[in-house]
DNA sequence: TAGACGTAGA
DNA sequence: TCTACGTCTA
């Protein structure tokens, strides 16, 4: 860990709200909101099994991000968008599993959105921006190539401003 | 780079004495030793060429880090210790052309050395510690596989003290 | 687009 | 040891 959090946050990190941004994927492990440093999902074990705490969809796989409450998030694997590399089912290990499982769970799942950066004066390099979009429940985990996960957002909850940006174009 | 730190710092970094330690690559960063993410060599454009600025010797490659004011530096491309690639010889191009450069220039080229943490309560994964050796001139620079350059601290500067718990083992 | 002395986790 | 939705520079 960047910095010794200690343990994974389950569920609401305090102090962060939907739509808050950060500017590298060091700072979602610093908040806790994050603790891999390149995975995209982030688990912890629970008793023998691990659950699922966090998600990061930020490109690089085939994600569908047109609806504001439903993430289909494509699993960890050889996938359609890495180049030389022929898709495979998703294996049922690691992150898939800790999704599989935290299907089962029923366990809030922290969603964070990421989005390449435009460059600026400030922000020379491409890199991304990160935002935290709020608490899903898995509800589908599929094996096959192609979208893989199904997440929804649990209700009474604002959605990010980006997401309805997004839509309306 | 992590923080707009505007520019590279050419020899003395303010505030940063022989000895001055870090647990992260990106510290270097952002106090400005050292502005590339995973490169060992930082260099920045003086007129048409390149020069060398900063280097870490952090393993990876095989330096020689008997002496506590020379460093034997690899420069970067395929060499004996990446497995399942074949030694090369080094090309001239990105740190390699900047290292040789500096030679010609005779410009101050910061050290940094890295060596693996050893796991504790506060640490518990592997990762290094980098700690900053000095001011350095880059004296000779060769192709071949094998040490490629040498660099020699400039005198009058105290050593790391590091170097000389390794020199009495 | 690819290369680079990165990091954490299993 | 390898994987991972990294990140910077050229």
């Amino acid at each position: 860990k960047y910095v010794n959090t200690g343990k994974q946050i389950i569920g609401h990190v305090p102090g962060i709200e939907v739509g808050d941004e950060f500017q590298y994927f060091v700072e979602l492990n610093i908040v806790g909101l994050h603790c891999q440093s390149q995975g995209g999902i982030d688990y912890v074990k629970q008793g023998e099994k691990i659950i699922a705490t966090s998600i990061i969809a930020a490109g690089g796989y085939e994600n569908d991000l047109d609806s504001s409450d439903v993430l289909r998030y494509m699993g960890q694997g050889r996938n359609v968008m890495q180049k030389g590399k022929r898709p495979e089912d998703q294996k049922l290990e690691r992150g898939n599993l800790a999704l599989a499982n935290s299907k089962a769970v029923r366990n809030l799942v922290t969603v964070i959105r990421g989005e390449t950066r435009s460059l600026s004066t400030l922000w020379e390099s491409r890199g991304k921006t990160y935002a935290y979009d709020g608490l899903y429940l898995v509800e589908e985990v599929k094996q096959e190539p192609g979208p893989h996960g199904k997440l929804v957002r649990i209700p009474g909850k604002p959605e990010l401003a980006w997401k309805v940006v997004k839509k309306s174009k």
